[in-house]
DNA sequence: TATGCGTAGT
């Protein structure tokens, strides 16, 4: 008898060191030896059938989980469990919830389950729906899940509200809510919040230092992080990360020096600091110091080295690793990626073992940005849980190599759609010149319910432009100003284009100065616009305007804009760049500016003195002779404005203090008569604008 | 409460 119990013991110590084996492999990532030892298993209990649907939902195999699920002999509340958040972590919100309707009983655990897992899609109508179906006494952990979730929506006022209704608060519950304040940015309130706390820890206080850094209130931090009654390690490393965030990566090394209990935590947000800073062979040291490297420590290197090109360094350390997590395959993989290395980013993907659903797309996306659609739907074809980022991607990318048919086909097989589905469609059918199936699938958008976003508007409004379909274009301009989309930039400058393009050049300029803010797509669009209507003198006077304004690096966006100019820049446009390379300085712009100046006007010997000028100031004598002898060669001199016009097959020629000629005073009445009609035009044209608004 | 990676549309 004393035999047989110890026998049995023997096996149940056996099976469970064994079913704990599962789960660590199941945890690191070795599936296939997790479940070797598994089949090898003579005798198995509940637990080691839960440890096996756990090792594999850990791992993506969530169909081989289910279907040892549906086999095992006897299921406990755990295996329900268990199951459940496997298809909560795959995003199969609707298998979980009808195994969590089907099964016999359901503990704290299970509901907990579910409604944190609402909470942290944001899906916060559900979490309450579950979370107000709770048939007992609900704990305080219940609360602080639904706080946690409305703070992470930015619903502070609900967080708040739910706050004050808990029966009980532990210091958790007001750490949770003054999270709210901290996480949302809202430090006034955060700070008025932390002055009434019934419960504080230094949890409070580090959130509070958190919540500094995150606005950009260093000082505040700081004076947060001294009065910390005890400040822990997070407290340290908390305050480390803010002074790396804003560069102050000598105050932060200063820090870590004097800490005195470094963790790994500590180690790893110094390297990241210098990673982030490039000072890779600073973060080697440290990273070679270490005493206790964690995956972290090991990820943020690999990346470091991905972000200063040295992939090669890179694969040696992922090579070097000795538990490759997910984190550090997809930086490699990312890496090799925007490089163009595909064949060596293949290689990586084909050792992740659990390869999530981000790393397919990232693989898809690719070879979709390298045209490669034949690869990218090989992948899209073996993946089986697609979300809407891959569905989309496949859109874009037929849409990006012309290929609208196939992208329309992909946009049909999808059974959901998400406005950045439409929007690629729209998108697409633009970049492939046909901007009426843009609009049409704009209306059919609209039609199945979903709401335009900045994006839509923006592509749609360039869609009327290309029409110059000025009447849709001026609906489209009416649900702009509904949707409260009117001051994004993007949207702002499809509008200033579309009028542009309709000959509403007054109503882009409308639009223009009612922006809040502009930027050189704003002021091209513009200019570009008053060019292609005639209007060719302000064309050059707003570039003028435009070099003017104070803003430092404004000068090379100027001449961004004369280089994306959709009409030849003259000599008006180049001689304003040439006077305001002078007056800020900038001798290197000043040089192209002059050079292509000198095409329009070879002869004009201001524009060579602006340079030679230029050239004095900044001490650059042989280059001053040079402009000198130049200026001689081409025999520059002031040459009186002239300007030629062709009236039946005979040209005429006007030059400035020209001697009278006979027609030479018709001329002038004439000219004098069009001027003032053109002025009436622009009144007529600007008043029926604002009668329209 | 702190540290690492990654995907879609202008």
């Amino acid at each position: 008898m004393k035999q047989n119990l110890k026998v049995i013991g023997e096996h149940t110590n056996h099976i469970f060191k064994q079913n704990t084996q599962i789960t660590q492999l199941g945890k690191s990532g070795q599936i296939h030896e997790a479940v070797k030892l598994f089949s090898e298993m003579t005798r198995k209990n509940t637990v080691t059938y839960n440890s096996m649907i756990s090792a594999l939902n850990k791992n993506g195999k969530f169909n081989d989980a289910r279907h040892l699920f549906d086999n095992m002999p006897r299921r406990n509340l755990v295996s329900w469990n268990t199951m459940i958040a496997g298809y909560l972590h795959s995003d199969r919100i609707d298998e979980a919830y009808r195994l969590f309707v089907k099964m016999p009983k359901r503990d704290r655990f299970s509901w907990t389950l579910m409604i944190s897992y609402f909470t942290r899609k944001g899906e916060l109508e559900k979490a309450r729906e579950l979370f107000d179906l709770f048939p007992h006494k609900r704990d305080v952990a219940f609360w602080n899940v639904m706080i946690r979730g409305y703070g992470e929506k930015g619903r502070i006022v609900e967080a708040r509200r739910l706050f004050d209704e808990m029966p009980l608060r532990v210091v958790v519950s007001w750490n949770l809510m003054l999270s709210c304040y901290t996480r949302n940015g809202e430090m006034r309130l955060g700070r008025e919040f932390f002055e009434g706390m019934a419960l504080r820890d230094v949890v409070s206080w580090n959130l509070m230092v958190d919540g500094f850094i995150e606005v950009g209130d260093l000082d505040s931090a700081w004076e947060y992080f001294e009065k910390t009654p005890y400040p822990n390690v997070v407290s340290w490393v908390t305050m480390l990360c803010g002074l790396a965030r804003s560069g102050k990566i000598l105050e932060a090394r200063r820090l870590f020096d004097q800490m005195q209990n470094k963790n790994v935590v500590s180690w790893n947000a110094m390297i990241s600091a210098y990673v982030k800073d490039y000072q890779i062979e600073e973060a080697a040291r440290l990273f070679s110091d270490m005493a206790n490297r964690d995956s972290f420590s090991w990820t943020t290197m690999i990346d470091g080295y991905v972000h200063v090109g040295r992939l090669d360094k890179a694969r040696e350390l992922l090579n070097q690793m000795p538990y490759k997590d997910i984190a550090a395959q997809t930086a490699m993989l990312s890496g090799y990626i925007k490089n163009k290395r595909m064949d060596e980013a293949c290689q990586v993907f084909n050792e992740i073992a659990a390869r999530d659903i981000v790393c397919w797309n990232t693989m898809i996306v690719g070879y979709s940005q390298m045209g490669r659609m034949d690869k990218a739907l090989d992948l899209f074809k073996e993946m089986k849980d697609k979300d809407l980022v891959t569905w989309n991607t496949m859109i874009i990318g037929y849409a990006q190599i012309g290929e609208m048919e196939e992208a329309v086909k992909i946009f049909n097989g999808m059974k959901i759609k998400n406005v950045v589905s439409w929007n690629s469609l729209i998108t697409g059918f633009l970049q492939n010149g046909l901007s009426m199936d843009a609009l049409t699938s704009f209306k059919l958008m609209v039609h199945e319910g979903i709401t335009p976003d900045h994006s839509t508007f923006a592509c749609s409004l360039s869609a009327c432009a290309n029409l110059a379909a000025l009447q849709v274009g001026k609906q489209m301009h009416n649900k702009v100003l509904k949707s409260g989309h009117l001051n994004d930039l993007f949207v702002g400058n499809a509008l200033i284009t579309m009028y542009a393009k309709c000959g509403r050049i007054l109503c882009a300029q409308l639009i223009f100065d009612d922006l809040d803010e502009v930027d050189v797509i704003s002021w091209n669009s513009l200019i570009t616009g008053y060019a292609l209507n005639g209007y060719g003198k302000q064309a050059v006077q707003l570039f003028e305007q435009m070099v003017s304004k104070g803003r430092a690096g404004m000068l090379s966006e100027a001449f961004e804009v004369v280089r994306g100019l959709k009409i030849r820049a003259n000599a008006g446009i180049w001689g304003a760049l040439l006077a305001a390379c002078k007056t800020r300085g900038n001798l290197k712009l000043g040089k192209i500016a002059a050079e292509q100046l000198s095409e329009f006007e070879p002869r004009k010997t201001s524009n060579f003195v602006l340079l030679a000028n230029m050239q004095a100031e900044a001490g650059s004598w042989d280059e001053v002779e040079n402009t000198r002898l130049s200026m001689k060669y081409t025999e520059a001199e002031k040459q009186p404005g002239c300007s030629w016009i062709e009236v039946r097959h005979q040209l005429h020629c006007f030059q400035s203090n020209m001697p009278m000629q006979p027609e030479t005073a018709e001329v002038y009445s004439n000219l004098k008569t069009l001027t003032s009609q053109i002025s009436n035009l622009d009144c007529v044209s600007k008043s029926s604008l604002l009668d329209n608004l």
